[in-house]
DNA sequence: GTGGGTGCAAAGTGTTTGCAAGTGT
DNA sequence: ACACTTGCAAACACTTTGCACCCAC
């Protein structure tokens, strides 16, 4: 998937707090750079070290309270991966049909695009008397070389930390 | 779907745990007896109040024990709505593949089956070096008629109480 | 100037757990 | 008898919120 540019979701967040007659705060700015530096998912704790990273003054409370609104204005997906916290998609606004295959030996995610999943989808719920808003699809699987060869040369598929 | 057979479901579960060298209690019993006496998903709490009907001495701790028992030996799966609570789906031991269409309007859940997407999620999986071990795919959508008609005539679509 | 925003710490809430007593096998 | 189980209540962990002060517009 290609990268996402990380200025358009900038202009696209302020443009939505002017909508909702929100403020462009220092720390709002902060945790809005530190989302758009990574492509990785993240949780509210590591957002928060990041944001402080930017700007000291940043709490836990204004982190809680602005997550919402990235995810309201479409910039952010939550994301449950059965952990005791919730993860963030920063990947959301530019491919919100993205789909993520996890794997359970390594914890690594990997996410892909299916036209042809999604059309089905569609159809699907067309038949039903339903119109698509939106679809999560989460794939759990076992890395096929790890399973074979005992290790793992993919990049991607690390050992899970922790 | 065709229904289950809930005498399957239980003799599993009981075969289970012998398995673990767990026991068959009477609070598990009337547990058990509860999950599969509904199609419905539910949460802890319901689970907890349908348990106490059949056996007064269940406890709170003792659903929330048994939970994860349960989807351990695969006859429930956890879903995550987006709600703050976990709802419990039963329906997982006889389709383990099934999706859901969740309607915005109405809060009400609609499942179905497809090979066609099974197959396109093997197939993706397979090409990018992993096994498919499970899968979870949650469509949110509108109810066509509700928006046309203002109503929605369909017997799976009730407004959304509370 | 004013209505929204912030940090702090306390409160909230679904879920988990330590403990002493009870019970299936 | 010996583990495994249970109910109760306290403990947890992530998230939310009340409040008094602050600041972007």
């Amino acid at each position: 998937m290609p990268a996402r540019d990380s200025q358009t979701c900038k202009a696209r967040f302020v443009e939505f707090l002017a909508t909702k007659n929100l403020r462009v705060t220092p720390q709002r700015q902060a945790i809005l750079e530190s989302v758009f530096a990574t492509e990785e998912h993240f949780t509210a704790e590591q957002l928060l070290e990041w944001a402080q990273r930017r700007d000291r003054s940043v709490s836990r409370a204004t982190v809680y309270r602005t997550l919402p609104l990235l995810t309201e204005s479409g910039l952010l997906r939550e994301m449950d991966l059965g952990k005791d916290h919730t993860y963030y998609d920063p990947n959301h606004a530019d491919h919100p049909d993205h789909n993520h295959i996890i794997c359970e030996d390594c914890d690594k995610i990997v996410e892909f695009e299916s036209d042809k999943i999604t059309k089905l989808e569609s159809e699907i719920s067309h038949k039903l008397g339903f119109s698509v808003k939106a679809q999560r699809l989460q794939i759990t699987a076992s890395c096929d070389e790890l399973k074979k060869l005992g290790h793992c040369s993919k990049k991607s598929c690390e050992p899970a930390h922790k």
